[in-house]
DNA sequence: CATACTTTTGAACGATGGTTCAAATCTCCG
DNA sequence: CGGAGATTTGAACCATCGTTCAAAAGTATG
């Protein structure tokens, strides 16, 4: 979710509304432009021209250009997150709770503009926004490495170290970003679960037969 | 190695092993600047700053910034290419050859500065050395592909799809650049292993026993 | 030394990008 | 309709970046 800064401390209930909604907006075409063009390389003119507006009014919704694309961030961050928690509320075995997490990071990132892949670029942000990001970021690899651990403790995976299997995971499917392309031979779920299955398999133990949800 | 295009054409032999040797100590400037402040972060003061050199003094030696950015990245894919070679004359199962090559790169782009990370970002290119480059990355994945397609023939590996696993793997090893750090628990070849353990069992056949050089 | 060359310098130019702001426009409510 | 706020505009400002260039410094050779 999206924290909203109230610059201008309007009314009540519907100016708010508005004014959310209209940020909604921006982060959506600043997402669609960053995929487009590369996150550094789009400029805060390029964003205004996808939305057929003028500069200057971006600075009426985000103090600057950190700010918007820390939002963008955010907001690609709640979406995963969200995912995690609806994966892990299905109780399922660490095995194919992991399999389903590759899957669907993998489906989201790719398809779909509120997706974004922005938060790949964690650098461009400054020491203020980045321990924000960063926090957000963690939490979500938390839940690999997590439910990496759990497999451990049941048996089901080999005794890795959960950190570095995690960032191994995390940044094949990232990676996708740089070569999936939509209209390709495979789509994007296809794709995350092959590599799914890679992954899940990369970890198992001996003797397990591996559990595809 | 390095195409040196020279610029003056001097005399036979002193002057053009100078600037040959000049060229060197600025390309790794660059990549020693790119690792820290980010590769479109860094300008053409920054690597002059980082050699103690005027900014014009670039230009001496490359026609301009995207011809010194593409001969970092060809560079880098240099020295990965040659450890390719390596390992494969070592004529050693698919599956340890496969090891190497994932330990080997991972070593590789994380310490020692001739590593670099700047071919992870062939999009800052533009599109006459986008192709040069993109052509030896290419040559680089092929090496992967090829040795699990040689690991599915031999029956040591599952059927998989070898491109898509060929580029979760570069996924998970490329992006260790984002997260190691020299000073942390594990060394880079630590690091290497573990994930080439976890990536080469992914692929792996039902029966085979990994086969770790 | 003197000469011819390579190498280095740093100021300056033009383009671009983030940002500001006063004015114009829009939107609602009395 | 009128006026008060919210929203939008676009020109202008300023810093930065890639790049150029004429001049200075260095280096070797006769």
């Amino acid at each position: 979710m999206v924290q909203i800064s109230a610059a201008h401390r309007p009314e009540p209930r519907d100016a708010r509304d508005k004014s959310l909604e209209k940020k909604r907006e921006i982060l959506d075409a600043a997402s669609r432009v960053f995929r487009r063009r590369g996150l550094q390389a789009t400029g805060m003119r390029d964003i205004a021209a996808e939305l057929g507006m003028a500069v200057g009014n971006l600075y009426y919704y985000f103090k600057d250009k950190e700010e918007l694309l820390a939002f963008v961030q955010e907001d690609a961050l709640a979406g995963l997150l969200e995912i995690a928690a609806r994966v892990r509320e299905t109780g399922l075995r660490a095995d194919a709770r992991l399999f389903r997490l590759i899957e669907e990071h993998v489906v989201r990132i790719n398809e779909g503009t509120p997706g974004s892949l922005a938060h790949l670029e964690v650098e461009a942000l400054g020491e203020t926004w980045r321990r924000e990001v960063q926090e957000r970021r963690d939490e979500y690899e938390r839940a690999f490495r997590d439910t990496i651990q759990e497999g451990i403790a049941a048996g089901v995976f080999r005794p890795v170290d959960p950190k570095v299997s995690a960032l191994a995971i995390l940044g094949a499917v990232n990676w996708t970003v740089k070569w999936f392309r939509p209209d390709g031979r495979k789509s994007a779920r296809e794709i995350g679960r092959e590599q799914a299955e890679l992954l899940v398999r990369g970890v198992l133990a001996a003797g397990v037969t591996l559990e595809t949800p």
